[in-house]
DNA sequence: AGCACGCCGACT
DNA sequence: GTCGGCGTGCTC
């Protein structure tokens, strides 16, 4: 705030022989620890500064700051006060503390050092996820202002909540109906920190929302923090509207960068001052400042919105897994399907499998039917159009006198590589060599792994500058629909057009994987198109993502057996070649094809059996990285595979043990590259579908 | 990205 | 002897 400096000041102190007392800087605990905002790899540690008397009060761990580094001005995080500093420094004072708030507490902190070891990257790219951007406003406003609604839950009216009150015991019987459940439920209550992993049985009361509430109240009923964090705005809105009619709005904090820039600093700084115990969010809410946390949860660990795309590409699951470690918190992972990496957690024993008995699956999930030979698909110019094989056709007909029918089509980006027009030459990305693909509704080409679009296309072999278009997304779909089904209303949610829920009436839902909106009763039927198309595309992890994806397609789907509300029972309609994934969707069995998975890749030695870190920049410069690199004889080192202009890639295999080393021998070579200006090379830890 | 410090050449 | 060129490396 005050402006302190003088120009006596800005020479520095010499702190090695501390004391008695510097003027006009504080007497106790004069030092300030500070983590500065700087990109540059090797300053990427804390330094120190002094606190002058008018900053003192102020000055405390885990406020914003500015100081003064280099010729700039630069803003930080205060993250301790420290009697003296290191011996033959010359001290500049710190400049000013922005807030009195605590935006940073000790713990997350903690967590975001292990997230940027555990990704080979800077603390401040992730304090940059963690803490959302200053309002300031926001810290001054009382609870009298304005717009009455959001401002329930201001410091004086929670002040207002006696915090004493009897609590009963919570409900657990959801959680009760696995394996293991009620044992888990307990210790959450007795305040111990149990982790486990669970595949949810679709169709129970309340579904997921409900379930993830059983867990998250048996950890505040021992008087700790819960935090929840799902993928995306639409399993948020089913997440927080179980919680506003079973707690009520102020029973919780919500977290999510959609809310915008002001809402999400309202609810962080709840957090932060200790006035919320239970936070749900987005994947930066796995950052939330939550007091005592006792227990984190995530649902759909499997849906890649949980994976940051900015620097280091850190992903929720793996921030909470750290965070649980180092806050003692027990940890839950539900999902519909289950990802190779919970599966891990499983078989290593790290956590607890939940599991359900056959048959209360079987009496819960939709009666799941594989349309695998369809040669009436190829007769009916309709059906054929729409590729919808005749089985799926006479099912959507039936259950659309229930109700809705999903019908999950491929998002553009799976669909496979455009090729020439002429030549059939695979186009691809003339920066990086990627595999080029429709990347959006207007149909501009664009590269599936950098992004770039392709403005100018030409062939690469023979110059013709038309790609063959055979791409159908779900709008398209949806046009091809509506013809084979006269009369019958079709609509299409995607990730540009969201979705969240749809009426209980008879319609056909077009939708791409985790943009399904979903059915008040669950929908009659739910039609898996692509799944060809999906597999088809290459990669390791492909099976296993478009399994997960069909079955959080299958959770949306009513049960098999009717019911009152849900007339005609649920059907799946899986069309497609028969392959392993299509056999696991059937039996409804996603833990243990992840299990079978798994095993596969342990013999292979692939991700994530084993890490996987990426090195890649202009080849001179990641040879010399990698040349430099002093790594255990038991990491695997792969390349250099040349990529796009004159570029470099290199792989590295290691065990989770190796982890830690190799991570830190990365950044610490990083750093030193950073500090002799070598050209930058991109490292990327654990990256998705680059095998 | 700025800014100090340093080693060397040109000029008072 | 002193001023200032910009090249190298550090920044609390």
């Amino acid at each position: 705030m005050t402006e302190s400096v003088q120009p006596s000041l800005l020479s520095g102190f010499d702190l090695s022989t501390p004391l008695p007392g510097i003027p006009n800087m504080a007497s106790e605990l004069p030092v300030a620890r500070v983590v500065i905002d700087s990109a540059v790899p090797h300053l990427d540690r804390p330094f120190d500064y002094l606190v002058p008397t008018e900053l003192d009060a102020m000055a405390q761990p885990g406020v914003r700051v500015k100081v003064r580094f280099g010729g700039q001005e630069l803003a930080g995080f205060l993250t301790e006060r420290l009697e003296h500093s290191e011996p033959g420094l010359k001290l500049q004072p710190l400049r000013s503390v922005i807030s009195p708030e605590i935006v940073l507490s000790a713990p997350v902190l903690a967590v975001a050092r292990a997230v940027a070891e555990r990704y080979a990257g800077g603390v401040w790219d992730v304090l940059r996820s963690a803490v959302p951007a200053r309002m300031a406003r926001m810290e001054t406003q009382k609870a009298t202002d304005s717009d009455g609604a959001l401002e329930k839950g201001s410091v004086e009216a929670v002040d207002d909540v006696p915090l004493a009150r009897p609590a009963p015991v919570p409900e657990d019987a959801l959680l009760a109906e696995y394996h293991g459940g009620a044992d888990y439920a307990r210790l959450l209550r007795n305040g111990e920190s149990p982790r486990a992993v669970l595949s949810a049985v679709p169709n129970r009361p309340g579904d997921w929302p409900a379930l993830l509430l059983q867990a998250a109240e048996q950890a505040l009923a021992s008087g700790r923090g819960v935090l929840i964090v799902v993928p995306d705005a639409r399993d948020l809105a089913r997440l927080t509207s179980t919680l506003d009619e079973r707690l009520g709005p102020e029973a919780y904090a919500r977290l999510t960068a959609e809310d915008g820039a002001t809402p999400r600093y309202r609810n962080f700084l709840r957090v932060a001052r200790g006035q919320s115990q239970l936070v749900v969010g987005t994947r930066n809410a796995a950052f939330a400042p939550v007091k005592d946390l006792g227990l984190v949860i995530i649902w759909d660990d499997a849906d890649n919105s949980h994976a940051e795309p900015r620097a280091p590409y850190h992903h929720a699951r793996e921030v909470l897994l750290l965070r649980c470690g180092i806050e003692n918190a027990g940890m839950l992972l539900v999902a519909p399907g289950r990802s190779a990496e919970a599966q891990r957690l499983v078989r290593s024993g790290w956590a607890h499998e939940l599991g359900a008995d056959r048959s209360l699956l079987r009496a819960n999930a939709p009666r799941v039917i594989a349309a695998s030979d369809e040669f009436e698909a190829e007769r009916d110019p309709l059906l054929h159009a729409a590729r919808l094989p005749a089985a799926a056709w006479r099912e959507a007909k039936a259950a659309l006198a229930h109700g809705p029918v999903l019908v999950q089509v491929a998002r553009t980006g799976f669909m496979p590589a455009l090729r020439c027009e002429r030549c059939r030459t695979p186009a691809r990305c003339t920066t990086c060599n990627g595999p080029l693909a429709l990347g959006d509704a207007r149909g501009a080409p664009a590269c599936g792994w950098c992004g770039l679009v392709a403005h100018d296309w030409n062939c690469v072999e023979c110059g013709f500058m038309r790609l063959r278009a055979s791409s159908i997304g779900a709008d398209r779909t949806a046009e091809e629909l509506g013809r084979a089904f006269p009369n019958i209303k079709v609509v299409a949610a995607t990730g540009a057009k969201p979705l969240h829920t749809v009426p209980d009436t008879p319609a056909l839902v077009v939708a791409t994987p985790g943009a399904e909106p979903v059915a008040a009763n669950g929908y009659a039927a739910v039609l898996l198109l692509d799944g060809d198309r999906m597999l088809s595309r290459e990669g390791l992890r492909t099976g296993e993502e478009v399994l997960n994806r069909w079955m959080g397609a299958a959770h949306l789907a009513r049960g098999r057996d009717a019911t009152a509300e849900r007339p005609g029972g649920g059907t799946v309609v899986v069309a497609g070649d028969p392959t392993e994934p299509m056999r696991a969707l059937v039996r409804f069995d996603a833990a243990a094809y992840a299990q079978t998975e798994l095993d596969e890749r342990r013999d292979l030695g692939l991700p994530p059996a084993v890490r996987l870190a990426m090195v890649r920049g202009p080849a001179a410069a990641a040879d010399k990285f990698m040349d430099a690199l002093d790594l255990g004889g038991e990491v695997r080192r792969h390349g250099p595979v040349l990529e796009g202009e004159g570029e470099h890639r290199w792989l590295l295999f290691f065990s989770y043990a190796e982890g830690p080393a190799v991570t830190a021998a990365l950044r610490a070579m990083r750093a030193t590259f950073s500090a002799a200006k070598e050209p930058i090379v991109a490292i990327r830890i654990d990256p998705d579908g680059i095998l």
